[in-house]
DNA sequence: ATGGTGATTTGACAAATGTCAGAGCAATCG
DNA sequence: CGATTGCTCTGACATTTGTCAAATCACCAT
């Protein structure tokens, strides 16, 4: 598709003021066009993406304890958002790293699977518009009937629009009645063809979801709270992509995991590179779950979760020499 | 490696300011510090690539004749730089966009290979610092013994550098006096560990080296004006990497090429995404060998220099349907 | 202690940028 | 055909940012 006119020269303006250092009334000079404006044309170049504006995030993962944590669990970056970084709400702040974390990674051609919930979609929310019109943002689970305001949906389409890239919604309702419609949802050509799609991602962005009464599969209404417990019970200990796995990070074997449309956990293992990112410390357990089943490589967690997990690991280590 | 405390307030600053918006006295306020200081580490953070800001190439990429010429040579992507692009010269600017289309494919983790010569060296000047740390520089041929300007292990530093990433040189002269010594050198252990890890890349920069009396090889005395003039009537018709390629963009078999210590060209070919970029009109058949060849996925050319390869294309078609 | 040295920080000013009310202009509609 | 609507563009002003000489600080050798 070629550049609308209208756009052209925004990017004009914008390549000549960032690439080439002009001055603002510089750039009007060149374009004939007053310097206001070139500032209303570079504001709007920041804010479409046309022109990216990036901070390192190494400030997060330049830290003793992102590095203790990467060689303890064998992960391939971790980020820590540090409680008392200058007045910084940590809750705030860890969707802020992400998306930045998030975008360093992100580049064009990208396939990227994506997950839902309250974390997902505050990383969505507050992340910077960027230009990598040939990635690709897939959605990595069925949708919710019911209003939500955290949709699977809606979370892939504002990450594909952030990057100005294209967005794949999987079109079949997260939960079914019976086991057998959910078999034959999956079956269906068109379905089977995305859930198959993303095994060929090379990046997938997730939280994990807590077996308790807060968690967003019975606040959306996947399951009662009771039906939730029950599970946990028999050993449930987090949610990814809407399906409960134990404490190993292993599927349930469960009816409900039978009646959900969402992607094969295996294909998700299989992703390259798996940002997980956890908001809330009372996720701490199925945190655990999800890196023991293989579901982070690259992890953002605040500093007291981190030196919990690793409190954890080093006692494992020990009991398992 | 951890932040230097020094560096920390930088990484702070930038971060406050451009990620999280604030102004620069509120930022001051934020680390105690006066708003000058605030400025200076901002600008510090810049030049350094701590933080990186970069303008969308569209404007290059999103032309008719770029989006004629990736379907008539099956590239994946082509920028073109027209001519009349207010006042800026496109010599000047070829390497500007080069540079930042370079950027816009690096990623964190990216094994990066580069060859030399001016063009090469002209976009390593221009480059804008990064953040990409765990990326790798390889070099993709041999040294130069002679003093030459844009020799081999300066532009694989130089980018390496710009990228805040690890550059590995390669040890080797780029020519040796016999064809014997050339082999011994490429199976010692060091050369041809690195030689082989040439495969391992994902991305490569290099222009391709015109056969006359200024082609680089003959510049830099790899060669003299005569003996490259015979090599071309033997059919000689570009240079990747320091060696000898035909019309067909096929490795000459000729003593100058057994004699040289470079990347081996089905590598080089094998590597996804090959960034060519030609600054000169006057590289036309040279490019359009390495075209032939293989070594293009990724172009930067001048708008004349398009349509001379579109008609060029256009025509081979018509006579082999 | 003390003076020297180089780097960092600051205050104050100059320069550049952001903003907004109103002008201008093109397309659309009655 | 003129009025209306919804844009974009501009000029003028307010705010923010960049710069640099001078002050301060930290460190070191004497």
């Amino acid at each position: 598709m070629i550049l609308r006119a209208n756009d052209q020269i925004v990017h004009k303006a914008a390549w000549l003021y960032y690439t080439h250092n002009l001055r603002q009334d510089e750039v009007a000079r060149r374009l004939n066009i007053s310097r206001a404006s070139v500032a209303t044309y570079l504001r709007k170049a920041r804010e479409t993406g046309i022109v990216s504006i990036a901070a390192s995030t190494q400030l997060f993962s330049d830290d003793i304890l992102a590095r203790r944590l990467e060689d303890a669990l064998g992960l391939d970056a971790v980020w820590v958002v540090t409680e008392d970084r200058q007045a910084l709400d940590p809750a705030t702040e860890i969707p802020v790293v992400a998306a930045s974390a998030f975008l360093e990674l992100v580049q064009s051609g990208s396939r990227i699977g994506v997950a839902w919930g309250r974390t997902v979609y505050h990383i969505a929310d507050v992340m910077s518009y960027a230009d990598v019109q040939d990635a690709t943002v897939l959605q990595l689970c069925g949708n919710l009937g019911a209003p939500y305001n955290y949709r699977p949906d809606q979370c892939t389409m504002e990450i594909a629009r952030r990057l100005n890239a294209q967005g794949i919604n999987l079109y079949a309702p997260l939960i079914l009645s019976s086991e057998s419609l959910a078999a034959d949802i999956r079956s269906e050509p068109v379905i089977a063809e995305q859930l198959a799609a993303i095994s060929a991602c090379d990046l997938a962005l997730y939280s994990v979801g807590s077996v308790d009464k807060d968690s967003h599969i019975v606040r959306c209404g996947a399951l009662t709270a009771d039906e939730l417990a029950a599970l946990g019970e028999e050993g449930a200990t987090g949610v990814i992509g809407g399906q409960l796995i134990d404490a190993d990070g292993q599927l349930m074997d469960c009816a409900y995991n039978r009646r959900l449309i969402s992607a094969d956990l295996d294909a998700v293992r299989a992703i390259p590179r798996r940002i997980m990112v956890v908001a809330e410390d009372s996720k701490f357990d199925a945190l655990a779950a999800a890196i023991r089943g293989g579901f982070v490589s690259h992890l953002v967690v605040t500093a007291s979760m981190a030196r919990r997990l690793l409190d954890l690991w080093d006692t494992q280590s020990q009991t398992t020499p």
